[in-house]
DNA sequence: TTTTAACCGAGACGGTACGTCACGTCTTGTG
DNA sequence: CACAAGACGTGACGTACCGTCTCGGTTAAAA
C-alpha cells in the first residue's frame, strides 16, 4: 500500500540508535537561512550556522556533506516569501515595465546574491536548482497569467495568447545581462518590453 | 601632448625606485588563468597562483586588492579562444539548432563553471562582467548574422532582419534553464528556436 | 554473614530488571587489552574498544567511569604471560647479566610503553599499579630467589642472603634510567650488577 | 673554525623570507610550561597555549610537530627551580632520611605528575629524558655529595665513599615504588635508607 | 502471566581539540 | 623601491572522541 510505503520512507529505514532529533534539522536550516540572508553565501560559516542554531559541527556534518549541501536543503524548505500584487497600469506595456522593474530590483538585491552564489552549487546539484526554481515558478506563472489575461480584457492580445514567453525569457535576458556587468535599468527594461516580450506575445502560437 | 600623458599615464606616477617588472604582471595573470581552468574559481587560491608564477603573494597583493580583481584582470588579457564556424545545414532551424546545441555544450564545460563561479565577482565588480562579454560579444554577433543572412538569401526571412535578439535571448534563456537545474538538451534547443527564436526573428522591426 | 555479604555486593544491590551480561564485561576487557596492546594507552579509545568488543559506549560507561578504570580493570584481570626460565650461567653475575639483559628488553617492547602509557592513570588510581605490581611480582620474587639459591650453592653467598633488594632496584634503576633518556645496553647492566647489586647482596643482612 | 660553524647552525640555513621570531618561540614556550604546570600534560591543549601566549596555532605548528616536542622543548629551556638545602640532622640516617622524604614530596606533587606525563614521550625522544635528566643531575650531585661528606667528617663513612649510587638507586626505587601505587611514606623512606642506601654506601668500592 | 526495571546495541547530541589551509599583512635580504 | 621568501595572527575547515542521552528491543525477577 502506497501508506505504509511512504511511512517507510519517512522513517527511512531507522533501525537502532537515537533517532535523529527533527527540531534540530528545522534549527540548522533556519540559522543557516537567516546568515544566508545577513552576509551571503561565501561568507557564511558553518561554524557560524552551528552557534546560532545553538548545535555543534557534528551534528551538521553528520547530516549535510558541506556547505553547498545545507544551503540547498535550507532553501528547498523555505517558505515562499510574499506574494508579489501586479499593479493594474491600465496598459500591457505599463504592467510589463512594473513587474520587469521589481524582478530587477529583487535581483540586485540579497535574492540575486544568493542566486549567484549557488551557481556553482547548482551545477554540481541540478536538483538545487529545481528547488529553486520551484519556490518562484507558481508566482512568476500566476504575474504572468495576471498581466495577459488583463491585456486580453482590454483587446491588446488575442484571446489564449501564450504567457510563458514572459516568465521564461525575461529572468534569462535579466540575468545574462546582470553577469555582462550592465546596468538593469529603466532603459533595459523597456528594451526587453518593447523589443523583446510584446512581439514574442503577438507572434507565437501555441 | 596626448603621447606624454600616455606615457605617464602607463608609469602611473612611478618617481622613484625599482620600476614594476611586467613580466612579473604576465607570469601572475597566465598563473591564475591556468589555475582557473584546472581547479575552478573557488578553488584557486592566490598561494598557489603565487606558487605557479614563480612569484611572492606581497607581489600579487601589490597589484591586486584581492582574488576577483586578479581573475578579472586575467580574463580581460585573456586571448580569445579558437571561433565557432557555424556549419549550413541548409535551412534556417537547423542552423539554429546547431549554435543553439554548440552554445549549451559550451555551458556545461569548464567556461560554464568558470561564469558561475564568477558569478558572485561579477556582482561585485561590473566591468569584470563586462570584460567576460567582450570577449563573446564579437564572435557571438558575427555568428548571428551569418545565420540571419543565410536565412534572408533562402528567402527564410525578409531583409534587414534584425539578429541582435538571438545572441541576446538565446543564452540568457539557457543560463535561466541552467540554473533552473534542468537540462540543456535537445529538446529544450529545439522548444528554443522554435517557440522563441524563430518568432522572434520574424515579429521584429527595428 | 559473611558469605551473604559478599554475596550482596557482588550483586551489588540488584534489584529488579535485566541483569549485566557478565559475558560482555569479558569482551570489553578482552578488546581493551587488544587495543592496548596495539596503539597503546594514549591512542586507544573508548569508541575503538566498544566497536571491538561490539559492545555499546554506553554499556562501557554504565560499568566503568573512564578509560584509566577501564584499562585498569582489563590488566587486572589479564592473565600472566609466560614465565621466564632463568638460565644457568654458572655464576651470580652471569645470571644476575642475563635476567637483567631480559628485563631490559621486555621494557623496550610494548609491556614497557604500557607501563609508561598508565603512568599518568597510576598516579590517580593506586590501585591500578598494584595491579600492575601484582602481575609480575610473584614471578620476581621466584626468579631472584633462584638466582640467589644457586649462587648460595656454589658458595658465592652466604647462606640466608636476602634476595629481595634483587627485585627491588634492579626494575627501579632500570625505569629511572630509561625516562632518562640513556639506553639500556649492556654496558649499564655491568654496572648496576657489579656496583649496585652484588655489593648489596654481600652487605645486607636482614 | 667554530665559531663559524656554530654560528652557521644558529642560523639553521636561513636563506630567504621573514626570519622566525624568536620572542614568538619563547613567549609559547612560556605559556606551555605554565599550563604544563598549571593542568598537567594530558590536559594542555595547543589551543590554551596559543591563546596565553598570543601567538596562533599555526605559529606552534609550524615549529613543533606536536605537543609532545613543544614540551620537550619548554621543558629543556626551563631555567632551574630553587636549590634544595640538605639539612644538617646530625647523622648520615637522619641527613638520608630528609632527603629522601624530600624527593617524595616532589614526586607526589606536580613535578612528578609532569614525568609521568612525559613518560610516553620519553620513550619516542630519548633527547627529551636527557633534557629532563640534566636539570636536575646537578643539584642531585651536590645533594648527595654533600651527606656523603658530612658523614665521612663525623667519621660515619670511610673517606673517598663514591655518592653516586644514592643518586642513581634511590629515585629510581621511589619511582618503581610508585609506579607500584604504593605510598611513598615515611616507613618506605627508612627502608631504603637502611636496607639500600646505607648498606650500598658501606660496602662500594670505587 | 503480566508487569517492571534494568540491560543492551546503536547512534544522535553538544562539546572540545585536533592538525591543515588560505587569508591578507608584515619583515627580512637582495637587487 | 620591487621582489622572493616566508613568518605572522586570524579564522574556518572537516575529523575524531569525549561523555551523555535517547531510542527499540531483550531479559529475568517480582507481582
Amino acid at each position: 500500500m502506497a501508506e505504509s510505503e511512504v511511512a517507510t520512507i519517512e522513517e527511512e529505514l531507522h533501525k537502532g540508535g537515537r533517532p535523529r532529533d527533527e527540531a534540530r534539522e528545522q534549527a540548522i536550516l533556519a540559522a543557516a537561512l537567516e546568515l544566508l540572508a545577513e552576509v551571503g553565501y561565501e561568507a557564511m560559516s558553518i561554524e557560524a550556522v552551528a552557534v546560532r542554531a545553538k548545535s555543534s559541527k557534528a551534528t551538521i556534518y553528520r547530516r549535510w556533506p558541506g556547505k553547498a549541501e545545507l544551503v540547498a536543503d535550507a532553501i528547498k524548505r523555505q517558505h515562499g516569501g510574499e506574494e508579489y500584487r501586479v499593479p493594474d497600469t491600465g496598459s500591457l506595456r505599463g504592467d510589463l515595465l512594473a513587474v520587469i522593474q521589481w524582478m530587477f530590483d529583487a535581483m540586485a538585491g540579497p535574492d540575486g546574491g544568493l542566486m549567484c552564489g549557488l551557481a556553482v552549487a547548482v551545477r554540481a546539484d541540478p536538483a538545487l536548482g529545481q528547488a529553486l526554481e520551484s519556490r518562484s515558478h507558481e508566482s512568476k506563472t500566476k504575474i504572468a497569467e495576471a498581466i495577459v489575461a488583463r491585456a486580453v480584457a482590454r483587446g491588446e492580445l488575442p484571446a489564449r495568447t501564450d504567457f510563458s514567453p514572459i516568465m521564461e525569457v525575461a529572468p534569462g535576458c535579466a540575468l545574462m545581462r546582470a553577469m555582462s556587468g550592465q546596468p538593469l535599468d529603466r532603459q533595459y527594461a523597456e528594451h526587453l518590453v518593447d523589443r523583446i516580450l510584446i512581439p514574442l506575445l503577438h507572434s507565437t502560437r501555441p
